[in-house]
RNA sequence: AGGAGUAUGGCGAAGCCUGGUUAAACGCGGCAGACUUAAGAUCUGUUGCAUUAGUUGCUGCAUGGGUUCAAAUCCCAUUGCUCCUACCA
């Protein structure tokens, strides 16, 4: 069975699919470019996806109303590693993937065994992504679409890197990466069994000498090396003599296995620790002599397997320390009296709160009983943290005394490094760390890596300078891109593994997948001309040639078409909106602006960056992997297009989190259904049908209310317009289509059965204005009904609605206010008495009044004295005392009710005054001076709050 | 650990930049009434506490302090949460 919405929405996607209205070519109007970043299609589309696409849309549509040629392409990154890993796991029938494809992206069994080829992965479900944007009614020019492993895009990617090569932006270096041994390849978090989101990092390596050999000990802390009393071994670990570039190393044999992919080590020979307790050892920066002593607490894996001692600042060291003066058979076994006997902590850093020895301290505090004790590492954290946020370098500390320890860390390491004193390498932060076949992973370095030059000081500045014209949607994270870029490092542009372009000059190395996607929004500006251009003529000329003009004899695309090209490129770039998910910023869209910046001139700059927040369902994170999404395609199908894309939009603002609730999406779902209604009713009301073309606006409104509809019309228009301007579609749909149906609801309240000529035709006014306010957010709909009452062609290309002046009235706005108002009190003051009065007076503010609050209004401030002196200078009412009593309770009743200015109120009640009775079930008389006023309330009124009396 | 953002009523969320129009829009949920055989849908009212002639008082916008005649709004500190920190794009 095919619903109602789809019957709708199949036809009108048929419309504009035929009449090509988003086909987009430069003209004579003013263009408008945006794009969105395009998806990596490794799954299916859910939800989360939908409202990252349908911004886009709802604003393409929105400017295309207001006239604009808007361009809105879309194409496919298919560029990259995960597909290969979720081929090779289909191939292996890993039964967690076939679960997660079959189950949560609901890929027909026939077609998941396909899924063993990448490239069939990134094609099927692109082909999907295609299908659900045009069920979604996306007004998408689909004659650039792309994937980003086509020859032709390949050539454009070559291109570019070339261009930054020139330009030294380029450059080679190594880099630590996870890696796993068996399948010699670098490892993702998505290609792990165990250790997701566990980082890599640095360790100093200090250097203790012994004999013809350094003991190479690892640390984070490489400023504590001054407060360093002895080396720790671990007697039943094994250890071996290394040789590293020209020096010998004793490390442990385990962490061979990591060294050896960061450096060149080669085993000389086995080490037996115990034959080395109790000897001394040489610290190379203090050139002190330091015993090595036994500790079972070391670990042979992590790092070198070997430890200097820091007993006054790690807890572990000052524990173990102490289990070892107690420990009389193990100082019996290595002769360790003498040494321990002069073995004292020794402070390097000073914490305040703390006194020399915080370690001690801390164990002391904690309770700590031995080196297994699990509050050991509680203590360990503690004082980590603690020393690096507020430790300071101690006064006998030579150079760095007094320095920050945050701020010197990396300085001392680095000279030391310098100076051959240290080394480095990198480790986990914890482990282990498993992939998907089952090996450990280790920290490799790839050397012969290439980088971008992001840290090039020249390059980051003018990015600044970039960034400064760009304008940021939402404003709080301009800080955010500012930071990271100045922040961000070389980053390594090449891979090993996945879909991609190679580097041109290196052919070993793809190109990685952020480099990849950094400036092609301007390829699909002439992506529709390349594809029927032999990918072999698109040399480095023929690009140089479009997007920068540059002459050459080397072009070798036709010249007619090569202009044509380069005009339609010129035409739409710069790009004026790029919108992308919050946790791009620091990647992609700095990257994108790096590279406009490298690459094009000032004037073919990004003009303008949005920032998405993440989606919620049911208030819980979304995520494929864990099954915790909803397809697009199923919202779909059970809701409709329309009712999809509202609830996608109102909900939240882009930038915001949205949450996906079956409730709200229904309550949505409603508010469309009302508006249908509406709409069939407004048609049926006159008698007659209803014709947009028919509809007469040159009427003049006579009746308050009517005015009062128009003038809310307007208010609306105006804010809901306002609010698409900068994306807050949620702020526009609050104004353009949940406040107005309020407006309308009380206006349809109002008005009751009383239907003339006049209120037809206002009724068709909100209504035509209304499906044109509302055509971005649901087309749909709102194409159908334009058709179904005589709108002039598409309402997609109709105008957008225009803020009429003479239509908006904030005093009609205000006295119904006030009416609204007096009927709210009448309500309250019945439920206090509870009784049912039969008639209820309404005494009139005098004219005195009105004469202060213009003068409060004059001054601006709630200043009594001056209200007070002004009016009784002006000689406003007699009595004085009275003047002076109002002016205080003014003060606040001033910033409280929005004083528009004198109104006439007894007009204002007199046209109400049927609509008052009803309203609260009494007769109502009016008074503009207390005749009749047996209980003296008259004196209670005040300009746009009339007494009230009841009996 | 570092960076950025954020914190509002039963829930979601406006308001904060530009302090007084804020017991705080709008939606969801709750309650009452109308319609209906009934349910649902729809419409009307209500939804911090107190209050039987008034449009008021009290409490209140993470916590603690400050600036001001006046603070949800400005400043400082603290705490919680979210995102990013490099082979996931």
């Amino acid at each position: 069975m095919i619903s109602l919405h789809k019957t709708i929405e199949n036809k009108w996607r048929k419309k504009w699919d035929e009449s090509k209205i988003f086909e987009s070519n430069p003209d004579d109007r003013e263009k408008l470019f945006l794009t969105v970043a395009y998806p990596y299609p490794s799954g299916a589309m859910h939800i989360g996806h939908g409202r990252t696409y349908t911004v886009p849309d709802v604003y393409a549509r929105f400017k295309r109303m207001q006239g604009k040629n808007v361009l809105f392409p879309m194409a496919w990154h298919v560029t990259g590693a995960p597909v290969i890993g979720i081929a090779k796991r289909i191939q292996r029938q890993d039964p967690w993937t076939l679960n997660i494809y079959q189950n949560v992206h609901k890929v027909p069994e026939d077609e998941l065994n396909k899924f063993e080829e990448p490239e069939y992965i990134v094609k099927y479900f692109s082909t999907e992504y295609h299908n659900v944007m045009d069920s979604l009614g996306f007004s998408i020019d689909w004659r650039r679409e792309f994937r980003t492993t086509d020859p032709t895009y390949q050539k454009f990617v070559e291109w570019q890197i070339k261009q930054l090569k020139n330009k030294d932006y380029v450059k080679k270096g190594s880099h630590p990466v996870k890696y796993c041994v068996s399948c010699e390849n670098p490892v993702g978090d998505h290609d792990l069994l165990e250790g997701e989101g566990i980082g890599i990092n640095e360790l100093t390596l200090m250097k203790f000498k012994i004999d013809d050999m350094y003991l190479v000990t690892a640390t984070f802390r490489p400023e504590t090396i001054y407060g360093a009393t002895n080396v720790w071994l671990n007697p039943d670990v094994e250890y071996v003599k290394a040789k590293v570039e020209d020096e010998y190393w004793l490390i442990s044999k385990k962490s061979y296995n990591n060294l050896s992919n960061q450096k060149k080590v080669e085993i000389i020979e086995d080490i037996e620790a115990k034959p080395l307790i109790g000897r001394m050892v040489q610290n190379i920066v203090t050139q002190e002599e330091h015993p090595i002593l036994p500790a079972s607490f070391v670990d042979a894996e992590y790092g070198t397997g070997v430890v200097f001692s820091v007993p006054g600042h790690a807890p572990a060291d000052n524990i173990a320390l102490q289990d070892l003066k107690k420990d009389e058979k193990l100082i019996k076994e290595y002769s360790l009296e003498e040494v321990l006997k002069d073995l004292k902590s020794r402070n390097v850093v000073s914490l305040e709160g703390y006194g020399d020895f915080p370690a001690e301290e801390l164990i002391e505090k904690l309770g700590v009983k031995n080196q297994n004790d699990e509050k050991l590492q509680e203590a360990t954290n503690e004082l980590y943290k603690q020393e690096h946020a507020k430790g300071v370098m101690s006064e006998h500390i030579p150079i760095y005394a007094g320095q920050r320890v945050s701020e010197v860390r990396d300085v001392i390491s680095e000279k030391l490094r310098n100076e051959k004193k240290a080394s480095q390498m990198y480790d986990f932060a914890e482990r282990p760390i498993i992939c998907r076949c089952g090996n450990k992973c280790v920290v490799k370095i790839l050397d012969d890596q290439w980088f971008m030059r992001y840290s090039d000081e020249k390059w980051t500045k003018e990015t600044q300078n970039t960034f400064d014209k760009i304008e940021i949607i939402p404003s709080e994270v301009r800080s955010n891109f500012n930071y990271y870029v100045g922040w961000l490092h070389d980053w390594a542009c090449s891979r090993r593994i996945g879909l991609g372009t190679r580097i041109p000059w290196d052919n070993k190395w793809l190109i990685e997948p952020l480099t990849d996607s950094t400036i092609y929004m301007s390829y699909y500006t002439i992506a529709k001309y390349l594809r029927n251009i032999d990918p072999e003529s698109l040399n480095d000329a023929f690009f140089s040639k479009v997007f920068l003009n540059q002459d050459s004899d080397d072009i070798k695309v036709d010249e007619s078409l090569v202009s044509q090209i380069q005009t339609e490129f010129n035409y739409w770039y710069p790009l004026d909106w790029r919108l992308s998910a919050k946790d791009l910023i620091g990647n992609h869209l700095t990257f994108h602006v790096f590279h406009h910046t490298a690459i094009f001139p000032e004037d073919k700059r990004p003009q303008g960056i949005v920032v998405f927040g993440m989606g919620l369902l049911e208030g819980n994170k979304m995520s494929s992997s864990k099954g915790n999404v909803i397809l697009l395609e199923d919202a779909i199908n059970t809701h409709g297009a329309d009712v999809v894309r509202l609830f996608l939009m109102s909900s939240a603002e882009p930038w915001q989190d949205f949450d996906w609730r079956e409730k709200e999406v229904k309550g949505t779902k409603r508010r469309l259904e009302w508006f249908v209604d509406f709409a069939n009713k407004v048609s049926k009301i006159n008698n007659r049908n209803l014709s947009f073309k028919n509809i007469k606006k040159d009427i003049e409104v006579k009746s308050f209310i009517n005015k009062w509809m128009l003038s809310q019309l307007n208010q609306r228009v105006k804010e809901s317009g306002e609010a698409l301007e900068v994306f807050q579609t949620r702020k526009a749909l609050q104004n353009g289509l949940f406040l107005l149906k309020k407006d309308v609801d009380h206006y349809l309240h109002r008005i009751g059965d009383d239907i003339d000529d006049e209120v037809a035709m206002v009724l068709g006014i909100v209504l035509e204005t209304w499906l044109r306010l509302l055509a971005p957010f649901t087309p749909h709909t709102c194409e159908e009904l334009w058709e179904k009452y005589g709108g002039e062609g598409f309402i997609s290309m109709a105008t957008y609605p225009e803020f009429d002046d003479s239509l908006f009235d904030e005093k009609v706005q205000k006295s119904e206010e006030i009416v609204q108002g007096i009927i709210d009190d009448i309500h309250e003051i019945k439920k206090i008495v509870s009784n049912e009065p039969e008639k209820i007076h309404l005494y009139l503010a005098p004219e005195w009044k009105w004469s202060v609050f213009d003068i409060a209004r004059e001054i601006g401030k709630p200043d009594i004295g001056q209200i007070m002196g002004k009016s009784i200078k002006e000689n406003v009412h007699s009595d004085k005392k009275e003047i002076a009593d109002f002016a205080k309770k003014i003060s606040r009743e001033m910033t409280r009710i929005n004083y528009v200015g004198h109104l006439n109120e007894k007009e204002i009640l007199d046209d109400a005054i049927d609509y008052i009775s009803g309203e609260v079930s009494a007769e109502i008389i009016i008074h503009e001076d207390a005749d009749y006023d047996p209980e003296n309330k008259a004196r209670n009124a005040i300009p746009y709050k009339p007494a009230i009396y009841m009996e």
